[in-house]
DNA sequence: GCGAATCCATGACAAATGTCATTGCCATAG
DNA sequence: CTATGGCAATGACATTTGTCATGGATTCGC
């Protein structure tokens, strides 16, 4: 059997922890310290700080809040187990399924809401410390009973332009297409997701991590 | 000159902490529970029970979350020193300037963002219980720089029954209007708070805490 | 009491948005 | 091979939305 990465050394776990908020950072570092073998070994408040810190300090578990300015949790995971050999888990305020998805895609270990009992956190990190893996059953159970898209390609190209350009018509000058076609695109999304707007489509396709 | 709540009894300060994300909460518990001279009397995880602990325990200070089920922080501020000798602290992820001066309204004594530092907060604690008040400056300058709501009433109505209705037919059938009324204020609104779409004008005035 | 200003309310008009029927393309099952 | 079904793409059509000009009510200063 291979040996977890943190007993071969100290038996300690060492740890680095990412959340743009200063306050739940700081107290969860308080609070994980207090825990007699886990370290604290870093902590960072954006995604990029997060993957240099991760660089530089070899942690056993990276604690990474999946929303963060500059790059987002995922982004960060997906640096980080590229060029560390460590084990990630994401905290979550709002679990989209399909987020869920991508985060197992890029080999995450952990996935934890937010409202997750600040004692079970110490469980998880030991969990995934010893090798296993945790996903939260709510979320997990969202995640398998959610359909799967139904949605095209293209109007998925035009859902996520939507999301930040005001007019049809300028959806379409990005895609290059006539703005009927891309009406009809949101038209048929709107049915699919059975939204009342545009927006309210994109909105939904996003909530559900599609997008 | 008066004496402080807490330093007519044990010289401790007692406090209630409500914020809806348990992991949140229970680190801030463990970590203020640290400090030598407070103890966390109470913990909710929503406005509704905040308010009914307060009243059975009688905490010198309440560190409420704004963003909570049921009844928000301001909700459950209000309620609270309607019924409790005690001190308010409102923290809050989104800084909207128009809800501080409503938090301000109802006599809380400080408002605090969660970027705060977590050491701070301890301070923050005890000087709001000996007495003082305290306001995030930041917060502080962007509702002092904010200019005044120049929304009209009717304006202001249309905007709000707008967050919750898709069509302005609707809108009108609850505010006993023709639709070309109700498209006129909410155009107007839009004019004045240089929105794209009436969805725009209603989330920016949301932003303002306008509405 | 009389403008001036502001708000409330409305309908006519123009622009945008969403729906629909249609066409061509491509894959693939029979 | 061909035909059936899904997707990309389009323009015509009806509905919805936002803008504008207008009129009446109310309040304020003078």
């Amino acid at each position: 059997m291979i040996e977890t990465q943190e007993s071969a050394t100290t038996g300690r776990i060492r740890l680095l922890i990412a959340d743009d908020e200063h306050l739940i950072r700081g107290a969860l570092e308080a609070l994980l310290g207090l825990e007699g073998d886990i370290d604290v070994v870093a902590s960072a408040d954006n995604g990029v700080t997060a993957a240099e810190l991760a660089l530089t300090t070899s942690p056993d578990i990276c604690l990474l809040d999946l929303e963060m300015p500059q790059a987002d949790g995922l982004e960060a995971a997906t640096k980080i187990l590229a060029t560390v050999n460590t084990r990630v888990i994401i905290v979550t305020r709002h679990a989209r399924p399909g987020v869920l998805r991508r985060a197992l895609a890029s080999k995450v270990s952990g996935f934890v809401p937010k409202s997750t009992p600040a004692q079970e956190l110490a469980h998880v990190i030991r969990d995934v410390a010893a090798g296993k893996r945790y996903i939260d059953p709510e979320i997990a159970a969202a995640a398998l009973t959610a359909e799967r898209c139904p949605l095209t390609d293209r109007e998925l190209d035009a859902l996520r332009v939507s999301r930040s350009t005001t007019s049809v018509a300028q959806i379409a000058k990005q895609l290059h297409l006539a703005s009927g076609t891309v009406r009809n695109y949101l038209s048929s999304a709107m049915i699919k997701l059975n939204a009342v707007s545009r927006h309210d489509a994109a909105e939904k396709a996003w909530q559900q991590g599609w997008i």
